[in-house]
DNA sequence: CCGAAACTCAATAGGCGAGC
DNA sequence: GCTCGCCTATTGAGTTTCGG
């Protein structure tokens, strides 16, 4: 944001009085133009002309539902009839604060290019008729584009289309510009309604005649709302976009002024405005078809309104294909996240090659997570890319987790850089969880700062877990602190787990706290562990609440475990609680045990229930212990189904389900890490399971691990080595604290180097207790 | 549309107690 | 006393929304 100093503001003044300017002039013009008209009174048809354009309560209480903010912060504006030859607009919204006086930034921008000589007006007609009093985030577009398939809207905005086309100069034919991808929807449903008939093709630019009550017009179709340049903040491409479309209306309008309208004689006038060679024309079409061919199999040249944006691909250019079959040789993840994800990189793919690459072999698969916005934008800075290259020294693995866009956007500001170092000191390999979008963007702002410091020295440890998004971005709301503070005191050190987003996000809403106070009472020490995401968002929906009832009814003490946020997401579909119905009927008293996350989100797949129905055969009362996240996160994979029958041959039902758990599912899945395994049971024989807990499971091949492993293997002897490593909360402390292994061997030696001894001594100790040996 | 922020969901890693 | 199996916290990835 740049700051508002005298300059700027001197600059933008500059700019105002610029504007009114254009618009002056461009309301003389048109006075000028109303004095030549016929006069009123000597016209027969002006009755049936002057038709004011009303809108139905019935429309305008549909409509209500687009208004994300209260309904008074709208007002219904309606653009009247123009006659004179006006350019007429099928647009989306009225302007904030609409009237017969305002002119939008986006008209006048058109007025500036579009032809004087034949277009008297520009009179919008808009697809919604609400006009935002504050501004117009409140209407949600997402609505608006919903309505582009409900015949009733559409045939209204049609309606008002036809009157508009009524006050047109007689004898002229009326010009009208479909504008943006929902409004050129809802053209699309009103020919399938047969409230417009398309008559022909003028050009293949998307130039047609139409007709609504054989009342003929002809519309420039499929290009994008003008006013997406200027959200483009005017970018230079975005800027040529919207020219092209000027100028392809001055081609239309001047060819409608001869009277002499063809098919031929509309391309050319379009060519000729546009001052393209027809030939170049072909090739950018047969470019589109061979990317919409590469992305979707189909070589029609149109994208999904979705992808709108790659028809802008310059797919025609040789370079530009090898570029795309190259990516899309390396999978279409990558592709997708660089025509996507990449800002406005598939505007210029070649010149990003080579610097994609390099990063490309080095993140390899994370290389789609990598790709964001501010980094694209910035690949072919060598500044920026130089500091790019120490964090990713620096960091290693945990590097892409570091780069988000706020992060990237501000890495060539040495204030920032600075605070960065200080908090990378302070929380070591916490310090990429920490740095998140809300933080960063806020690293600079000391009053910010100051409650961060607060927290820092309240929490210690859970610092940066309790710092998520939503609890960032609200650390100087006087109001939210306050509630934060309440609940700091009532929980404790449970207090971090209990903030989740979706939590803190709502501390301010009295309805939701109230629900909240219920489960805290009933749920009492368990409350936090209930309260995930998934509930919290959804703790104000009835319907919701209902079943909630009923589950809690049910399940009793093992409640707020069965309730994660998988579960709670899929609580309100039918489909979903039928299948929950037939494994709680099944499993009784284990059913919630099966129930973790990963398989409440494959419930309704039936391939993967196929799966499911064979294992629970084959393993019967140990199915819900071998069900696990990991496992049911691969049961689709058939590889990984392979290397999971080996190992069932391998070591018999009842070794193998104790073998299996989470971190081993993923541990067997890699190649290199199963060989390592084969080798640690060739070692350890019939205590591999023992041995192979989440701990061990996910440093086989950690280096430390490996040396620290090789150091007490003989010590111990096979059999205490197996359970002594077996253990979770040792693995983690003697492969990450040397001072930790240090201890051991110190207790080790004063027990007399008896590995039963310490075992034992380890055990009494375990989890938390080890940190104070 | 971009950059930022918020939200959601899945998955891994770590902790610990019931019951043999 | 010792496991196994369960439970919970934390992390990370992905998606949606906001605001200009």
């Amino acid at each position: 944001m740049p700051a508002l100093t005298d300059e700027c503001v001197a600059k933008r003044k500059a700019d105002d009085a610029m504007w009114e300017k254009v618009a002056d002039e461009m309301i003389i013009k048109e006075m000028s133009d109303i004095f030549k008209r016929t006069p009123a009174h000597r016209d027969p048809d002006r009755k049936r002309r002057c038709r004011r354009i009303e809108v139905s309560d019935a429309i305008i209480a549909k409509q209500m539902q687009c208004v994300k903010g209260k309904p008074e912060h709208v007002t219904v504006y309606i653009q009247q009839p123009m006659s004179g030859t006006p350019l007429i607009v099928q647009g989306l919204y009225p302007v904030a604060n609409d009237s017969a006086e305002t002119i939008s930034a986006t008209e006048r921008d058109m007025r500036k290019t579009l032809d004087r000589n034949h277009v008297t007006a520009v009179s919008w007609n808009d697809f919604c008729v609400l006009s935002s009093t504050t501004t117009n985030k409140i209407i949600d577009q997402d609505v608006v584009a919903t309505w582009a398939t409900d015949p009733e809207i559409v045939a209204d905005y049609y309606r008002r289309l036809a009157i508009q086309l009524d006050a047109v100069d007689a004898d002229t034919a009326p010009c009208v510009f479909i504008a943006g991808n929902t409004c050129q929807a809802a053209h699309e449903t009103a020919i399938e309604l047969g409230l417009v008939k398309r008559i022909t093709e003028l050009s293949p630019l998307g130039v047609t005649v139409c007709e609504i009550d054989s009342k003929c017009f002809v519309a420039l179709e499929s290009r994008p709302h003008p006013s997406w340049h200027l959200m483009k903040a005017n970018a230079p491409f975005a800027r040529a976009i919207f020219l092209e479309t000027m100028e392809m209306l001055n081609g239309m309008v001047r060819c409608c002024a001869t009277g002499d309208i063809s098919s031929d004689t509309m391309h050319q006038s379009i060519v000729t405005a546009l001052a393209i060679d027809p030939e170049e024309l072909q090739r950018r079409a047969e470019g589109r078809s061979f990317l919409t061919q590469l992305l979707y199999g189909n070589p029609s040249g149109r994208f999904p309104t979705k992808h709108v944006h790659l028809r802008n691909v310059k797919a025609h250019l040789p370079e530009v294909q090898a570029f795309l079959l190259k990516w899309q040789s390396r999978g279409m993840k990558q592709l997708w996240a660089i025509l996507l994800k990449g800002g406005d990189l598939y505007l210029d793919l070649p010149s990003h090659d080579q610097v994609l690459d390099t990063w490309y072999k080095r993140l390899d698969d994370s290389f789609s997570a990598f790709i964001c916005g501010s980094v694209a934008s910035r690949l072919l800075d060598d500044a920026f890319m130089a500091r790019l290259e120490t964090w990713y020294e620096r960091l290693g693995g945990n590097f892409q987790t570091f780069i988000c866009n706020s992060v990237a956007s501000r890495l060539l500001d040495d204030a920032f850089m600075a605070r960065l170092e200080t908090w990378y000191e302070r929380l070591g390999d916490k310090f990429q969880t920490f740095m998140c979008n809300s933080v960063a963007s806020r690293l600079l702002d000391d009053a910010f700062m100051a409650p961060l410091e607060t927290w820092y020295e309240r929490l210690g440890a859970n610092f940066q877990a309790f710092i998520c998004g939503s609890v960032a971005s609200r650390l100087l709301d006087d109001a939210f602190m306050a509630r934060l503070d309440t609940w700091y005191e009532r929980l404790g050190d449970k207090f971090q787990t209990f903030i989740c987003g979706s939590v803190a996000s709502r501390l301010l809403d009295d309805a939701f706290m109230a629900r909240l106070e219920t489960w805290y009472e009933r749920l009492g020490g368990k409350f936090q562990t209930f309260m995930c995401n998934g509930v919290a968002s959804r703790l104000l929906d009835d319907a919701f609440m209902a079943r909630l009832e009923t589950w809690y009814e049910r399940l009793g003490a093992k409640f707020q475990t069965f309730i994660c946020g998988s579960v709670a997401s899929r609580l309100l579909d039918d489909a979903f609680m039928a299948r929950l119905e037939t494994w709680y009927k099944r499993l009784g008293d284990k059913f919630q045990t099966f129930i973790c996350g990963s398989v409440a989100s494959r419930l309704l797949d039936d391939a993967f229930m196929a799966r499911l129905e064979t294992w629970y055969e084959r393993l019967g009362c140990k199915f819900q212990t071998f069900v696990c996240n990991g496992v049911a996160s691969r049961l689709l994979d058939d590889a990984f189904m392979a290397r999971l029958e080996t190992w069932y041959e391998r070591l018999g039902k009842d070794d193998f389900v104790t073998f299996m758990s989470g971190s081993t599912a993923k541990a067997i899945e890699d190649d290199a890490v199963n060989q390592r395994i084969l080798e640690w049971h060739e070692l350890l024989g019939e205590y591999l399971c023992t041995f192979m807990c989440n701990g061990v499971a996910s440093r086989l091949t950690d280096p430390r691990f490996l040396a620290v492993a090789a150091r007490w293997i003989d010590r111990l002897g096979r059999e205490h080595f197996c359970k002594i490593f077996g253990r979770n909360s040792f693995v983690v402390r003697v492969v990450e604290q040397p001072a930790f292994e240090a201890k051991v061997l110190g207790h080790f030696i004063r027990l007399s180097s008896n590995a039963k001894a310490l075992k034992s001594f380890l055990k009494k100790h375990e989890g938390r207790k080890l940190d104070s040996i």
